[in-house]
DNA sequence: GTCTATATTGAGATAGAC
DNA sequence: GTCTATCTCAATATAGAC
């Protein structure tokens, strides 16, 4: 097997790769520009060709290789896993956990994804969505089936409430703040099982 | 008093203004352009500038009014209401209800908050935050110095919860979906004061 | 209130030298 | 791998006729 279709792996490769990530997560895909980008490594905007084809292929790769990573974890926490609430607990950890490994691949996947989706290029992103949902809402209904949940609860609609709260505390969570993602997994677990209720 | 600072009130105006807002609301401020907006309105883009200074000034608008009914109606509820859960239950539902009567207006606000936050023009953005946040956050305050709540909990944190889940439920939530804004209302309180365990 | 016509700017992208 | 130089296109916005 020769002439892999996959772009080559190279240091400034990813460096690049990151400084367009967080500028994409700051201020939005469509209003950055790659001379913001290429100032940001240094080099002029032209140079920037020599490593990808164009601003698309920057958030395409940010965003593959984020979604690749994320999928596998929840693979694995679904095949590995034995009770519904062990395992949903172990989904709501991973995702918060990529807050703090992907951050700026995160905001840009929740940001960007409904200009993103217009696309053909981008329609894994539907796949990897309906995969995700796939697999939350199962463990949801296997502990509604199992009487580990309340019965009355829309598995789907839950499913929803969780991916939103959790990937949009992207907005406001911050590395160096007070609480770290798996604490404030732990909170929001919490909650989520509970209520607030006394 | 003579010579109001406001815009002068007109129907085609409105029109305009709602055009735009879908287009915001689907497509991203940035990338929707006045040629859109215009063609959709059946004009030339040209002639958009008749009604407006500019795409900024649409934006404004549109958040402007959304911000001042939605502010008005969270005022009300706290100062009406007697006991925290009560007061929380209309809070909720007014967020909700927003998604049925400015559905557009909601998508944008969340969507490009963080784009346009950072231009002095929009400042306003931030203490109509502010004022949410302290009416949300003292209304949990409430409900935990009374017993009504838990007291292991993080007002601000479980207001940013709240805020989060309810908002951008506008990504998935279409007005001729199966299920009203009330009743996404009720179900989300009923998990947030109960939780989903059996 | 809308159109015609156009000024002006800034964006993504390319070719070839070094 | 980066720079110099530039192409091309599309976007916001304007001026004045109708």
């Amino acid at each position: 097997m020769s002439g892999p279709a996959a772009p080559a792996v190279s240091a400034r490769r990813e460096e690049i790769l990151a400084i367009a990530a967080e500028l994409f997560a700051e201020k939005g895909f469509a209003t950055t520009t790659v001379r913001e980008i290429a100032d940001t490594a240094g080099i002029l905007s032209g140079s920037l060709y020599h490593h990808f084809d164009s601003k698309e292929s920057m958030v395409d790769e940010i965003l593959r290789t984020f979604l690749d990573e994320i999928l596998a974890r929840y693979r694995a926490a679904v095949a590995e896993g034995d009770d519904p609430a062990k395992i949903l607990r172990e989904l709501v950890r991973a995702a918060f956990s990529a807050l703090g490994t992907h951050r700026a691949a995160v905001a840009v996947m929740i940001n960007e994804f409904n200009l993103l989706v217009q696309y053909p290029r981008f329609g894994y992103l539907w796949e990897g969505a309906d995969e995700t949902e796939r697999l939350w809402a199962g463990v949801v209904e296997n502990g509604i089936a199992t009487g580990v949940f309340r019965s009355d609860i829309d598995p789907r609609m839950i499913y929803r409430f969780m991916r939103d709260a959790i990937w949009v505390s992207v907005r406001w969570y911050r590395p160096d703040g007070r609480d770290s993602p798996e604490q404030i997994a732990d909170f929001y677990l919490d909650v989520l099982l509970d209520g607030i209720a006394a």
